[in-house]
DNA sequence: GTGAAAGCGCTAACAG
DNA sequence: CTGTTAGCGCTTTCAC
């Protein structure tokens, strides 16, 4: 019957049809006490009824608080649309804002420019509560620069500087430790890797989880042995072609990812080898796919969707109770065995 | 040298400090005539001096203008983090906001309890300037809701209620028939389909072209070969195995998207068939994993990343221009002829 | 060309 | 329990 949905109505407007103050309508709204029952019912009906929406821009600025958080994507994580992971992530992250009643923002740097027109919108007063930010390569001042604003950040993914910023991580290092100690345990002893970018935490890593892993039997680390990947498939099927040169001398390899898993499998089967018989793959990730294809993966599973939701768990920790001590969140992870590997296949034969 | 980053520095402290009114440190900010050159440059030398940024809230009060565009994805769109299309669109998205100097904000309705507590926030005054929304499902109503709310909105995909609501969409019918018809100049005649959904517009769009492309053969459509998907792998993979079991009857498919052909092919693989030989394919997306496939895909190539920068276009042309006229932008599509409809094969032996 | 003053719509002391 | 009163930090007339 009054006016509705978005007719430019305000706090003033409500209190005046309710027969009450601003203030009471403030209480009502913000579910805070100190109002008769019957007032509040009013109060409430009023609102229903002029279909009210409170001004976000309004109550920010009175209360220093926007109810947004900011997910910052750096330049240099270029696979951002390409991998599949991310997709995971930033589910868990939509769905633990949804909960938490925050709104998400989003700003995904694409190049130097950009950076430069975002930087002072994501480091502006009023504008965000907190921020999560995707760790990106060395040299990437992006981050230490968003720290630096004192609005309270979490890294997702070790930092590259060891500063007192808070982040989440998995256990790169024990995690991949552990995959090629099961290709050790399947009897393979030749094996090769093929790592993530070098100049990023987690490609460095995994690659050190891998060297653990062989010197821990005491063997001698083959720089040959390890082709530096980039999370692609194609990046995977080139990165074997270089393994490949050196085949015979070769029985496994552990790639950090299992989209480069999936191109290196392409380029073992172009030269007429079978996986995982002539060579064995333990990969990263436990993608969906992973179970789709001929040979199906042995894997480590990262959480995905959980990993988002618990950096934003994290960062609302730090908004509401401050940002020292810096929180340092590390996930679990879990191999999946699989075909792969070979352990299934012998299980059966033997 | 003065105090530096956020330490809550604001219009007042840097007109004092330059000497001036607010008004002029506004005019300056906002690049706005009238300022005294000189002036305007011992204004931006404050400012520099202090890293002053202006509180985003503040401005947004005043000006009734956020510069944040909200991107909907509602509860209907369950691929959305599946489908490889996406990350597609959104990077366009992402990368026009930044061009146009918008921020873009996320809602990822996941439940119905989502949407309750989603809805206010965007339909909130104050909050956004205009929602690109994506479109779902028949019967979701969270798309009306928002057109109702008066806010400017530009719909992803053909609304199923023929509103005057502004969208942006590819013509699903055409390009569909046009991928139908080369399977038949290609010889093939007994032509069965997965369509996408048949509850969301571009299921039903996509099933329709690939009619057309049969009526107008003068062929009349056996509904035998029309098996419903849901855009994934899996679903591609159940719906040909429906397919197969009239086999002998059929010799080429038509997916509505590539993962479902993905899982078809792989269908046909288990049970002994040859692609393109036995069955030929065409499918639609043009996702980057058509090529590294054994069959490469003939595939219809929709845009993904200009199809959200054309989005955010429109939102902004709403925005800036007023709702009405309603826009239809409707951009092109291209059949890509690579391996699995047999043409190049083809052509080669012959 | 510049400044004063009046809001934008809300929250949050502080009285009562 | 409720209302009054200040702001939050900026934009935007309107004088000068």
């Amino acid at each position: 019957m009054w006016s509705n949905l978005l007719s430019g109505q305000t706090l003033e407007d409500v209190a005046k049809r309710a027969g009450v103050s601003r203030s009471t309508v403030s209480r009502v709204l913000n579910d805070m006490p100190h109002v008769r029952e019957e007032v509040r019912e009013r109060v409430w009906e009023v609102i229903r009824k002029t279909g009210y929406q409170p001004n976000a821009a309004a109550r920010t600025l009175a209360s220093q608080r926007s109810w947004t958080l900011g997910l910052v994507i750096p330049r240099s994580v270029s696979s951002f649309f390409t991998d599949p992971f991310f997709p995971r992530l930033t589910q868990g992250i939509a769905q633990a804002c949804n909960e938490f009643n925050y709104t998400l923002s989003f700003f995904l740097v694409g190049t130097k420019k950009d950076e430069e027109m975002i930087f002072p919108r994501v480091s502006r007063q009023g504008m965000l509560d907190g921020i999560l930010v995707q760790a990106g390569q060395t040299g990437d001042l992006l981050i230490d620069r968003l720290v630096e604003t004192n609005v309270p950040v979490v890294i997702i993914g070790r930092p590259h500087s060891p500063s007192e910023a808070s982040y989440i991580d998995i256990d790169n290092i024990s995690a991949s430790c552990q995959a090629v100690e099961h290709l050790i345990s399947c009897g393979r002893s030749q094996i090769g890797t093929i790592s993530g970018p070098l100049n990023s935490t987690v490609g460095l890593d995994r690659l050190a989880g891998y060297e653990k892993a062989l010197s821990a039997q005491g063997w001698v680390i083959d720089e040959g042995l390890i082709v530096e990947g980039d999370f692609t498939e194609v990046g995977g099927y080139t990165a074997m072609q270089q393994l490949l040169k050196r085949k015979g001398k070769l029985d496994a390899v552990f790639a950090a990812s299992d989209l480069m898993a999936i191109g290196a499998m392409r380029a073992v089967r172009e030269v007429g080898l079978e996986v995982p018989d002539d060579i064995a793959f333990v990969s990263f990730d436990d993608l969906p796919i992973a179970t789709l294809l001929e040979h199906r993966l042995t894997t480590v599973r990262q959480p995905g969707a959980e990993f988002g939701y618990r950096a934003v768990e994290t960062l609302i920790d730090l908004i509401e109770h401050g940002t020292k001590p810096a929180r340092r969140v590390i996930m679990g992870t879990e191999l999946i065995v699989r075909d792969t590997c070979g352990a299934l296949q012998k299980s059966t034969a033997g």
